[in-house]
DNA sequence: TAATTTATGTCAGCCTCTGCCAGATGACAA
DNA sequence: TTGTCATCTGGCAGAGGCTGACATAAATTA
């Protein structure tokens, strides 16, 4: 990897950095991104070629978790069953979350509290998701060989597990990976007493 | 009802309906809040009186519809449980939409139609429903009698579902609220199949 | 070192959205 | 009918998000 790679990584992740900072201490709206640039010493303009937005900044790590668990369900065995699959991605996802570098680990949580503070985050995360939908649903229609209204039920059941667990963790609570990832549990648990065996086949 | 407050509701059923014609015809992005006003002879700044944002005009009509929604749901019998309280205050605020006049009819429509060619209104969607989330789930403890993580789970489901239904209905196919309702019940009945009896209780 | 590619800064500008104040209009009582 | 009051509207100024265009600076490659 290049120099100019390096430096790229480096002025995203300061900009992360400084974007979490500012959020938590002033407020999401209150800041600017010009508040945001000059903390990295970077034009404005550079800002918006690193991210579309100042929701996109916000929501950087929870994108790219996503993208970790988008890759890991295909890394899946075919054998398994469309949200049984989901679920084992979402927990290996979870894992390499957690089992990064410390910074990583803490640009989660500060984005976890920021999410909780603010609840205009919330519907960002939620188009994150959408943004995934079309791939997910084709996942699940080629595990269960067949494209129709159950496959939309089985990805919207997921979404609704997924949702249960990153939001509304109580006041404070949630703020490790680690207790997120017990969370998951729970709440898997809550799903598998509440199904059918067979329902997502 | 006075006069003023006869002009109000014109004024907004105008902005509505200019809004959607002028989305329909060039694009949501391309449409500028001036060319909504100016077409029904307000000023720009009395939009923003009517409407909190842009796409709060696009969705004027679905909010409404969650509104009858959230009406009908408390007027549910108490013995019902969460999830079925919920599906019948859904097939209740369907029919209601559905036998309005002539002129509120065409508007949902077009709402559903402009939902689907710009999916940025499907977050916005999911947004109208969080807001609503509070008080959805307050109705689901009481009716269960439990505040727990299930809970937080039988509110996922219940979005889930309601989004399965109104969103990526095919090219072009739903198009009325009869449709819709349709669509509704087959989710329902795909939704009972796979979940076990009394999991919202 | 020279040529090419790519990232950044600057500037100009559109659009969304808000606060503020003055003027117009409907509501209501004398 | 008229005067008073509450409310709605328009115009203005401005902040902030976001984009296109162009020139400069830096890194890559030869």
């Amino acid at each position: 990897m290049g120099l100019r790679e390096r430096k790229k990584q480096k002025t995203r992740l300061a900009l992360i950095d400084a974007a979490l900072d500012l959020f938590l201490a002033r407020g999401y709206e209150a800041t600017t991104i010009d508040q945001i640039a000059a903390s990295v010493d970077v034009s404005p303009r550079t800002f918006f070629r690193y991210f579309a937005s100042k929701e996109d900044v916000a929501l950087a790590l929870q994108a790219d978790a996503l993208d970790i668990f988008v890759a890991e369900l295909s890394a899946r065995p075919d054998a398994e069953s469309p949200f049984t699959a989901m679920s084992q991605a979402m927990r290996a996802a979870l894992a390499t979350v957690g089992h990064n570098d410390e910074a990583d680990h803490e640009r989660f949580a500060k984005t976890c509290e920021l999410r909780d503070r603010h609840p205009a985050l919330v519907a960002g995360q939620a188009r994150l998701m959408m943004a995934h939908e079309q791939r997910l649903l084709a996942e699940i229609t080629r595990r269960r060989g067949a494209d129709d209204l159950r496959s939309h039920f089985v990805l919207a059941l997921f979404a609704a597990v997924a949702r249960t667990c990153f939001e509304q963790c109580g006041p404070g609570e949630i703020r490790d990976v680690a207790a997120l990832a017990r969370r998951l549990d729970e709440t898997l648990v809550v799903a598998g007493q509440s199904l059918r065996p067979g329902w997502d086949e």
